[in-house]
Order: structure tokens, then sequence, then C-alpha cells
DNA sequence: TGTACATCAGTGAACGCGCGTTCACTGATGTAC
DNA sequence: TGTACATCAGTGAACGCGCGTTCACTGATGTAC
């Protein structure tokens, strides 16, 4: 068995996750993201190229994990038939998200961060690439959207998952400091499984509501 | 009257926000703001004193112009009497949220892709001053809500809040990106009117769920 | 009204600093014959 | 099995560059007597 401890290359990708959701990626210096791995600083262009293509490993990392999963689960909920709810649409992709909590701490919180930040990026080059590479898995996704809700039209349908994408980003994303917040103000702990629970009604309230005129 | 040139203080609050909302703050520099603005790049310190209280006050000339009318649409409402529904009271920030858009070219945009940096920010000192110097008018919106939906705890309502500014951050901020693509794939223009429009059924849908068992 | 001084808005050039990247180099491991 | 060479992972120091900030300065306007 292998017990021998990290490799760099897993020890830049582990503190520059943490540290770009953490602080944005203008924000994280290459100097930051080698001491907090404890390597040298020069190893990042050796195995990575650029901090250009640092960002992209990162980014990419989550993404495959998370795509498997979504695309099981979907598979999962097509086999049982009949006509989805949105309850157990959203759960197909919100179940992988609480699964990556599993794969390392803040793990989701980190990811939605993440995905965020991909998103307010001016260039969008990340966003481009999400949507080439792991695009199929997500047109499945919104497939059984439309399954569970059949009387939306098409474009209705596609602002709708965006305002659903900013409440996860925004309220997993700030899970930490929004629980903090709660566990103050209201003497109640919250988990990434709590927000989750608040969120699905939420937004399948907002799915099933009726089109403006 | 005067029909001079804007000074030199309103030329970088103009160019500073505009970059700010397309760029992000560590990644818009004070060369980039001041040539955009035709200013000496020592007059940023010598009106601001600092990019950081450049940032500051970029931020606060939005939210003074945005709770000043927010106030206005809660006193109305309020006058009305009886108890006000998910819409009305929703209606009463995304008012003067398009109203940012009379003011000056894409300023909701602009506006939310500020705020959700801004809540981005790991140290959160704008978010603290946000909470307070605007916090009364927040809390006053929070308490209209709370008419329309007595039924929902405190802490359930804490989190739809945020849900929903999730929603407004992400859709509102990204208007004209997402604008671009539903132009493109369903043939529509959207502007930000049509986008509050979708918004109003789906957040009222959630805050009208039940809450989770 | 005239003079002296103070304040204000703005400027041009330079400052030191931290940044991403590069480069010549080392030592360990793998491969060919 | 032994030798020669190639590849790989990693290193330490330096590179030029763009950054926010500072500073001595200018010229216009305002104020006091």
């Amino acid at each position: 068995m292998d017990v021998s401890a990290p490799s760099t290359r897993d020890r830049i990708i582990a503190a520059a996750e943490y540290l770009f959701a953490e602080r944005g990626f203008a924000e994280t210096s290459l100097r930051l993201i080698t001491s907090r791995a404890e390597v040298n600083l020069a190893s990042v262009n050796y195995h990575f190229g650029s901090k250009k293509d640092l960002i992209q490993a990162v980014f990419d990392r989550f993404m495959d994990r998370l795509t498997v999963e979504l695309a099981d689960e979907l598979a999962s909920l097509r086999q049982q038939g009949g006509k989805p709810t949105a309850e157990s649409v959203l759960t197909t992709f919100l179940r992988p998200l609480q699964a990556l909590d599993q794969l390392e701490p803040n793990g989701a919180s980190i990811f939605m961060r993440l995905l965020g930040r991909a998103y307010a990026e001016t260039q969008g080059h990340l966003r481009r690439f999400v949507l080439e590479k792991y695009g199929h898995v997500l047109a499945e996704f919104t497939q059984s959207l439309m399954q569970a809700h059949p009387e939306l039209p098409a474009n209705e349908l596609f602002w709708r998952l965006h305002f659903m994408l900013g409440s996860l980003v925004f309220a997993i994303g700030g899970s930490n400091a929004l629980g903090e917040i709660s566990a103050a103000d209201f003497d109640e702990e919250v988990g990434l499984n709590d927000v989750v629970a608040r969120l699905i009604p939420f937004l399948a309230g907002g799915f099933k509501a009726p089109v403006a005129r």
C-alpha cells in the first residue's frame, strides 16, 4: 500500500483550492500557495506551467468528481421512471455536492466559491471551458428538470436555473460566514446539510411558481 | 446653471465603478482607472486617500441612492395598510434597483456585481460597513417580509433572504452575459426589466414554500 | 484697491515591493546495450 | 552485471514588471488687513 506523503503536485493543489476559494484568484500569490504547501516556489510552474493552468487544474478536479456522481444520480432518477418532482431533481445535484464535504473539509463550500469566482471572471474562459467539457451532464440535468416542469418554456427554465445557481453559490459558498451569523443570532449551529435542507423547498417553490404574464 | 465638465473626483468614481464591477477590485489597477478617467494617477490618492477608500466611496454612493428609495417604497407599502404579499415586498427592493439603471447605463448590474464582490471579500470589512450604516433600512425590509409571511420563523427568513440575495446578485449582476446567451439561444432580447419580471414569481414562490420539517 | 499669505486641485517623477516566471543546476531513478 | 546516458522531480536565485503610494512642486483661487 502507499503510505508515502502526498506528492508535491497534490500538496500544491490542496493548498491552492483552499486559498483560491478563501481569497480569490488574483489575491492569492504563488508564494502564498507554495509556503502553505511547504514546497518550492518554482515547482508550481514545473508541475502546472503557469498560475492560470493551476487554477484550471484545481477547478477541473472538483468538476470531475461532481459530474461523475451527478450523472449517476440522474441515471438512477431516470431508472425510477415516472415524472420526477422538482425536489427529486434538485437532490440529484445537491447530494453529490454534499459528498464533496466528505471528501475534504468544507469541500462543497470551497467548490461553490470557486464556481462563483469562475462566473465572475471577465474573460469567462473558465465558463466556456466548463460548458465544453461538462456540458453534456448539465444538459441531462436540465432535461430532468424539464420533465418535472413541462409547463415551463425553455427560456424560463434557463433563467430559473441561473436564479437557482445564484442561491447555491451565495448560500453554500458563504455557508461558513452565514452559519456563524446564524449561530450568533439564533443560537443555532448550521451545517451544510441544514442549508441544503432549507434550500430544497425554497428552490422547488421557485420552480413551481407560475410564469409571469 | 453648471454646465462645466465633471470634476476630477467624479470622473474617477465613474471610471472606478465601471471597472470594479467589470474586473473586480484586485484586478483593477489605479493606472487603469485614471487612464480611463483621463486624470492624473496621483489624483486618486489626493481625493480618496487610498485605493481601499476609493472602493468604499464607490460602493457608498450606490448604497446611498438605493437605501433612500428603498425606505420610500417601504413607507408607502406600510401606508397602504393590510398584510403585504411577498411580491409587493420584493418590488420595494427591485424598483429602486431598476432606478439605478436610469441613473447610468447598467447601473443595477454594476451595483449587484459590486455587492457580490463585497460579500466575497475575505476580510468582510465592506460587509460590516454596510450593516452598520444601512442596517436600519434592511431591518425595515425584513420586517415587511415577516408581515407578508408570519408563518416563517426568523431563522428560516434569514436563510431565504440570503437565497434571494444570491439569485439577485447572480442574475442581475450577470444579466449582460446571461442576456447575451438568452438572445443567442432563444432569439429573445432580455433587459433588466425582463429579468426582474421573471425573478418576482420565482422568489415569491420560494418564500411561499413550506418550511422543511 | 492692493498686497501677503493660505488653501486648494492637480501634477510628474520616483519610491520600494511583491508578483509570476525563468534558468542553470542537482541528484535520484529508469533504460539500453 | 556494469556502464553510459536520458529522463524526471525538484531547487535557489535572479529577472523584469506593474503595482499603490509618496513627495516636492505648480498655479489658481480665497481670505485678511
